[in-house]
DNA sequence: ATAGGGTTAG
């Protein structure tokens, strides 16, 4: 919103406005500049001050009527504008043309169609007008229609009708118009708007197809061109098409561009480089807010939290953009309290700086906050629903999610496709069929179930509620078909355990992506074949797609299923070549791998890991225990210790373990002692049978029977046999007879086996 | 008067 102030002097400075008598003739340069004035104005949202000027103007010529009447409609003021319309008296077919665009900006497309039916004269710039006020109100089938319609094009006309394909992703409909183009009729904007097109839709090869054929045609790029071509290039995961791109901005003069550097930065950013993009950044000679935010942002991305940071504090300005990447850094650190006080120092925080700090706090689990400041936005859009329903459903309170649907529902508000998104997701975790059935009526109500995000989001909610023919129904159905749908068919089936079903579509679909592969094989991971899985891996690498971290999680877990040590090494040269080595689930995957074949491989891989997180710790703690690295276990505990990552539940099962090896009873005695103590985690059933086992082992058998008698958790027969296979170690008749006993009653007869 | 262009929230 901008803020109406009294019109200053010096807007008048140049006219004789205040000291002419409104019947004094005006020079033509002087209407000139009012008009100017009243543009000029209009633009700053000042329109009444504009009007004022409009008003005092004695000889009005058609400039001065038709920039008052475009003015209104800039600032919607739709009424007046169409009043002041009415009262002209020498209007032009600019003037119909302003009008005719006015209804079309507010989605009056009935109003717009008349204006344009009642004009006593149309030039191609009006019909253009037309085609470009269809394609802006999504309705391609009347641009269409109008567009062949038309006495005549030029590129405008067909530059507007591609705008019109590409946003609504008919890339190929937009490429026919752009090849039917006239090869001498095709402008910088006609090559703007095919690449980024297909930059919207991801399809980076083919923009940058398009990119290359514009350069072969000896067309000069501009600024703008440079921009889309690196955006393009973005997508391509070449840091070498950055560089040539570099060449030509050379060629052209554009090195030191702020806009073409900040598209270069970009560039490097989104395709892993980071030495790069780094060492780019420092050395433009000019950075502005955006260059500032794209580097904050990619540290952010990459996990590098401090450095982000620490670039902030460097930058020491004001910027909504910087400022709100800054929120969602300091929300990922967990410091929800700098992301508030980061945000309470913008000025004028727009919708995406409050949903930053939405989901700042919903991340960090403080759903009232969260819904507080929801509620006290001054305008919400569809990534404020995403965000507080999506909150609600990621801190596991589904009933709170839907709640908040209803509410929303209750204040009038049609949601968007992705309030209808996350409604569902909250059905789907919550199995929660009824809601999830009346939220797909809703959609069809609203006419969102062609949307194919809600589409989606169907499938997965009839999928996890187990209703496989309604998953079918609302697939077979579906308009608007993407491999994410494809993909949740095959994810429904495997969460169904139908493994052929799955399968099938696997088979059956068009384009498969990395997550159509990758579940497909961690499905075949997880029914025991591993094989199988590998089998299929190999395929996915012929096909030349690239797998992510959670392929190889899925494979080195086939990998450690099978020992198969010389695969599951392969597959960490697969990782090094594919550039995961530093990834931190995959080397706590290799870890794991490792040390569950029985190498010791995992130390190195754990000894180069840049970061280290608790189930890293976890991973190296419990592959020595298991390999007999009793000792060295204890010392991983000691080490994990000093880092300042405290032991969580599984570590102490590690070490419990390891001190029994080791025959470490009092290091073990002490551990458990200090659970609850120093870090305040129950013991569970677990944790008392390896007490037990450490006990039994080192003979101190009444021990480790007093143990289970005065637990507070109720005994099992694994821990009875435990103690059972201790007393046989040890030949104590007496306790064994007890043991015995007690086993029998829970109706095992032969435990002394287990252990 | 009609067509296009770098960053930030999920």
């Amino acid at each position: 919103m901008i803020r109406r102030r009294i019109t200053p002097f010096y807007y008048f400075s140049t006219l004789p406005l205040s000291a002419t008598p409104s019947n004094q003739q005006l020079h033509p340069s002087q209407i000139f500049k009012c008009n100017e004035t009243i543009m000029r104005l209009a633009k700053l949202g000042r329109v009444r001050d504009a009007r004022q000027v409009f008003d005092s103007i004695p000889q009005k010529d058609s400039v001065t009527w038709n920039s008052m009447i475009s003015g209104y409609i800039q600032n919607g003021f739709l009424k007046e504008a169409n009043s002041l319309f009415n009262a002209f008296e020498g209007k032009n077919v600019r003037s119909w043309t302003i009008m005719l665009t006015g209804y079309f900006k507010y989605g009056l497309i009935n109003e717009a169609r008349m204006v344009f039916e009642s004009m006593p004269e149309r030039n191609i710039v009006s019909w253009n007008a037309l085609v470009s006020g269809y394609v802006q109100n999504g309705d391609l089938r009347k641009a269409r229609e109008v567009f062949d319609d038309m006495p005549e094009r030029n590129v405008t006309s067909w530059n507007s009708l591609m705008t019109g394909y590409c946003r609504c992703g008919m890339m190929k409909e937009a490429r026919e118009t752009f090849d039917r183009m006239e090869e001498g009729l095709k402008n910088s904007v006609s090559w703007m708007v095919i690449i980024s097109g297909y930059v919207e839709v991801k399809e980076y090869r083919e923009a940058w197809g398009v990119f290359l054929m514009m350069l072969r045609t000896g067309t000069r790029p501009s600024q703008a061109l440079l921009v889309v071509g690196l955006s393009a290039v973005s997508g391509l995961n070449d840091l070498d098409l950055v560089l040539s791109l570099r060449t030509i901005a050379v060629k052209l003069g554009l090195e030191e561009d702020v806009v073409v550097g900040t598209a270069v930065l970009n560039a490097y950013t989104k395709n892993g480089g980071a030495y790069e993009a780094v060492k780019f950044f420092e050395l433009m000679p000019e950075k502005n807010e955006y260059s500032w935010t794209t580097m904050i942002a990619a540290l952010s991305h990459w996990g590098k939290l401090d450095d982000a940071v620490a670039l902030y504090e460097r930058y020491g300005e004001n910027d909504v953009a910087v400022q709100t990447t800054m929120m969602s850094v300091y929300a990922q650190k967990g410091d929800v309290f700098e992301a508030r006080r980061t945000f309470d120092e913008i000025l004028n925080p727009n919708v995406i700086a409050w949903n930053a700090m939405i989901s700042g706090y919903a991340q960090n689990g403080m759903l009232e906050e969260a819904k507080e400041m929801f509620f006290r936005m001054p305008v919400r859009n569809a990534v404020s629903w995403a965000a507080i329903i999506s909150g609600f459903v990621q801190n596991g309170s589904n009933k709170g999610a839907l709640d908040l649907f209803a509410e929303l529902l209750r204040t009038g508000s049609v949601p968007n496709y992705w309030g209808f998104t996350s409604a569902l997701l909250a059905c789907a975790n919550d199995g929660d069929i009824e809601s999830g059935r009346q939220i797909h009526s809703l959609t069809i109500k609203a006419g969102a179930q062609n949307n194919s995000f809600v589409g989606n989001g169907l499938i997965s909610m009839y999928a996890k509620c187990k209703k496989m023919e309604d998953v079918s129904q609302v697939f077979n159905t579906m308009r608007m078909r993407d491999t994410v749908s494809w993909n949740s068919v095959i994810s429904g089936f495997l969460e169904n355990c139908m493994l052929d079903d799955a399968e099938d579509i696997f088979k059956k679909m068009p384009k498969r992506d990395v997550v159509s592969w990758t579940s497909i094989i961690s499905a075949y991971v997880q029914a025991g074949q591993g094989e199988t899985a590998l089998k299929i891996f190999l395929d996915m690498l012929i096909v030349g797609i690239k797998p992510n971290e959670l392929t190889f999680t899925s494979l080195l877990s086939a990998c450690a299923n099978l020992a198969a040590v010389k695969l599951g090494q392969q597959c960490h040269a697969w990782i090094f070549k594919y550039g995961f080595s530093s990834c931190l689930c995959v080397c706590n995957s290799l870890i794991t791998m490792y040390s569950k074949c029985g190498s010791i491989d995992g130390l190195h891989v754990f000894e180069d890991m840049p970061e280290r997180d608790i189930v890293t710790w976890n991973a190296v703690l419990t592959g020595c225990a298991q390999n007999g690295l009793g000792k060295e276990a204890v010392e991983v505990f000691e080490e994990m210790e000093a880092a300042g990552v405290p032991p969580n539940e599984i570590s102490f099962l590690g070490v419990l373990g390891a001190c029994t090896h080791a025959g470490l009873v009092e290091k073990g005695r002490a551990y458990f002692n200090s659970m609850t103590q120093d870090h305040g985690i129950n013991p569970s059933i677990y944790h008392y049978t390896c007490m037990v086992n450490l006990l039994g082992s080192a003979g101190l058998l009444s021990e480790a029977e007093a143990l289970i008698e005065n637990m507070p958790v109720e005994p099992d027969s694994v821990i009875w046999g435990a103690l059972l296979a201790a007393c046989k170690l040890h030949r104590d008749m007496e306790i064994e007879q007890r043991v015995a006993e007690r086993l029998l009653k829970m109706g095992h007869k032969d435990m002394g086996l287990t252990s």
